[in-house]
DNA sequence: GAAATATAGTTGCATATGTAACAGTTGCCA
DNA sequence: TGGCAACTGTTACATATGCAACTATATTTC
């Protein structure tokens, strides 16, 4: 690997935000995948969805995108699997015919805990890794970033 | 949406960094995206490999797997990919004929330029929403986790 | 209160991706 | 040397995803 000393640089990769968010995505997520996927058969979407309704206890698809940035188509399939599953049921929301509220089954919710709980070592394990100051100050400044999405999405490009 | 209390939370969401990291990567790249979409027709997976051709001016694929955390045969297709569109070149490697030295070609790299430029605009626009402190500790941050790989993948589960 | 506009969710189709299996090459070490 | 393990990269096939278009229902606006 040869260092490009050519060009000007304009950019560089290693002070691009997006990016380096989902380096970092990837190579946390890599290893937990396996445990949703092969003891359930669940995708990464699939785990993100059922790991919110496990937390909010009952949400509307569309609730579920707002706040987990997910497309709605992916949120529809991922919802349409774990129905299939038996993980998650609907129920229609009075008032309004459009949208149904979510929630896990039982199943679902036995499900979530042991997912759960392999989720919470995962964690432990990678914060110890990373030492944890730096992974308090990571959650930190993710959850700042959560909580102000506004601005995000907005004028860019 | 309606907050769950029954369950003695095992885990909680917001902690797990993981899930974190893969929003907060969702959120920032979302529009990005459409920049490289619809001026180049290009993926997420293609536009990385190409900025790391672009940054270190060439590297064999197993390189940028390294770096990136991107499989292999996301690379072998992104790198086929540029291929087709004339943005990228492989030499052969001599002393090993496994391998091939990727690089940018001249079409390549104007490409990446602009892209650059525009990623650099929307990287700015990015911070200023944030804010440039937590901008700041997030990249170092993030920084750091790159730069300390070693553990994360290794014995989970 | 009718028409226009917005919203919730689904579907069709093309494309991207994940996993496993593979071919070819190299390194090791007995 | 021979043979086995490790490595680089590709391919096949099933699955997941992205985008646009769509249905159905609500909301706004005049």
């Amino acid at each position: 690997m040869k260092k490009n000393q050519s060009t000007s640089q304009i950019f560089d990769l290693d002070q691009f935000l997006p990016y380096l968010l989902n380096q970092a995505a990837e190579m946390t997520s890599q290893n937990f995948q396996t445990v949703y996927r092969v003891e359930y058969g669940m995708t990464r979407t699939q785990w993100r969805v059922m790991a919110n309704l496990g937390k909010f206890g009952s949400m509307t698809a569309a609730e579920i995108c707002r706040l987990t940035f997910i497309e709605k188509t992916k949120v529809s399939r991922a919802v349409l699997a774990l129905e299939e599953k038996g993980f998650l049921r609907r129920v229609a929301v009075v008032g309004d015919r459009r949208s149904e509220r979510l929630s896990l089954t039982p199943a679902g919710s036995v499900a979530y805990q042991a997912l759960g709980k392999s989720a919470a070592a995962f964690d432990r394990d990678l914060r110890k890794r990373l030492g944890h100051a730096v992974a308090d100050t990571l959650e930190d400044v993710l959850r700042t970033l959560m909580v102000n999405p506004e601005g995000v999405s907005s004028s860019f490009p």
